[in-house]
DNA sequence: TCTGGGGTCCTAGGACCC
DNA sequence: TCTGGGGTCCTAGGACCC
């Protein structure tokens, strides 16, 4: 039997990378897209960047106007979402001709599991086939576990492979920081690092128990075998169902009429409601989120009595979980989170 | 330079019951 | 009258990821 090999694909700059392909001018220019694609308008960030334009220091997560500033020269396109869904559809269909199990993460990447005796030829047939399918790159992880593949992506991109396995995981990531692990992110590296544990070879060799007792009995014992190089194996090609579905504005000015409040998230919960009804799911919570001016940000919470998809009881829920905050400061952001019963058949 | 939107999972702590 | 545990349900909040 063929050893089983996980891989991670990833495409990249993906969302430039589809703007670039439908307008080919673009190649090799700065490209930043991200809210509607004016670079002066407050208040949205950058989804991404192409590879030119990270050269001048622009990044997701940024806001455009600062992005704006970095690399005054770039092209500026809105987010096209029909499009990047389209074309991811393109990516994961060719990834499911392999024949292999395919797990979808997001519009850019996925994790094939595949029992090969070379996976090195099986991640370059999949970026030669990408390629020329669909005419974008990516770069491809390869390992035994899918937090150890989705490392080694990072060392392959951009159009490369990598790959990242107990021969080699102490050797190359040991004296790295431990938030170059999947998962462990800047809370838990403060947290480390306040414990003396700074690098992936110091958390490897971290009592078992300090880690339970500081992060809890499942946090505390994953990071570690993170650290260790190990990871989730499974690959499911089921598709995934989703837990929740949410809808959050961010004013373009905040609001302080209560009216307008009011109305705001009766609209986010009717159309969070009628999204999942389409789907044929149905409402078991409901969640509004608040933030303030300051930033400030709380979530209220509460159970309906029985799963249900009435809009009356939905949108009156919603109200009355806003009723519950002290609505005295301007609001930046108001979001509505519908969490979803398990469908016929479970998860 | 004021900080998007869409998600998942885990933990803490109170309420309540046995 | 005081003192126990365990178990479960619920909400709040934290952390992380793309």
């Amino acid at each position: 039997m063929s050893p089983r090999w996980v891989l991670h694909v990833d495409l990249d700059q993906f969302q430039a990378a589809v703007e670039v392909r439908r307008n080919p001018d673009l190649a090799g220019l700065p490209i930043i897209v991200g809210g509607n694609g004016d670079p002066n308008e407050p208040r949205k960030v950058v989804t991404c960047a192409s590879y030119p334009a990270r050269e001048f220091g622009v990044r997701a997560g940024m806001p455009l106007r600062t992005a704006a500033r970095k690399c005054p020269d770039a092209t500026f396109l809105p987010l096209d979402t029909d499009a990047y869904d389209e074309a991811s559809e393109e990516v994961m269909g060719l990834l499911r001709d392999f024949g292999h199990p395919v797990e979808v993460w997001g519009w850019d990447e996925a994790y094939l599991g595949a029992d090969v005796e070379d996976p090195f030829e099986l991640a370059e047939q999949v970026r030669e086939v990408i390629a020329a399918g669909t005419g974008l790159s990516c770069s491809v992880g390869i390992s035994d576990n899918k937090q150890r593949a989705k490392v080694a992506t990072g060392f392959g991109k951009p159009a490369g492979t990598y790959a990242l396995t107990e021969d080699n995981w102490m050797a190359v990531m040991g004296d790295r920081g431990v938030d170059a692990l999947w998962g462990v992110g800047p809370k838990t590296t403060k947290k480390l690092a306040g414990m003396g544990i700074t690098t992936v070879a110091d958390l490897a060799a971290t009592d078992a128990q300090l880690l339970t007792s500081a992060f809890g009995p499942t946090t505390g014992l994953w990071i570690l075998l993170l650290a260790k190089g190990g990871g989730d194996t499974d690959v499911s090609a089921s598709p995934w169902v989703p837990r929740s579905r949410s809808h959050v504005i961010t004013f373009p000015r905040d609001l302080t009429d209560r009216a307008e409040i009011d109305s705001a998230v009766v609209e986010l919960a009717k159309v969070t409601l009628s999204e999942i009804v389409g789907q044929r799911r149905i409402v078991t919570r409901v969640a509004v989120t608040v933030r303030t001016k300051t930033f400030f940000t709380r979530t209220k919470i509460r159970k309906l009595p029985s799963a249900s998809t009435d809009a009356e009881l939905i949108t009156k829920t919603a109200l009355e979980l806003l009723g519950q905050f002290e609505l005295n400061r301007p609001i930046r952001l108001l979001g509505v989170r519908l969490e979803l019963a398990p469908p016929d058949g479970g998860y």
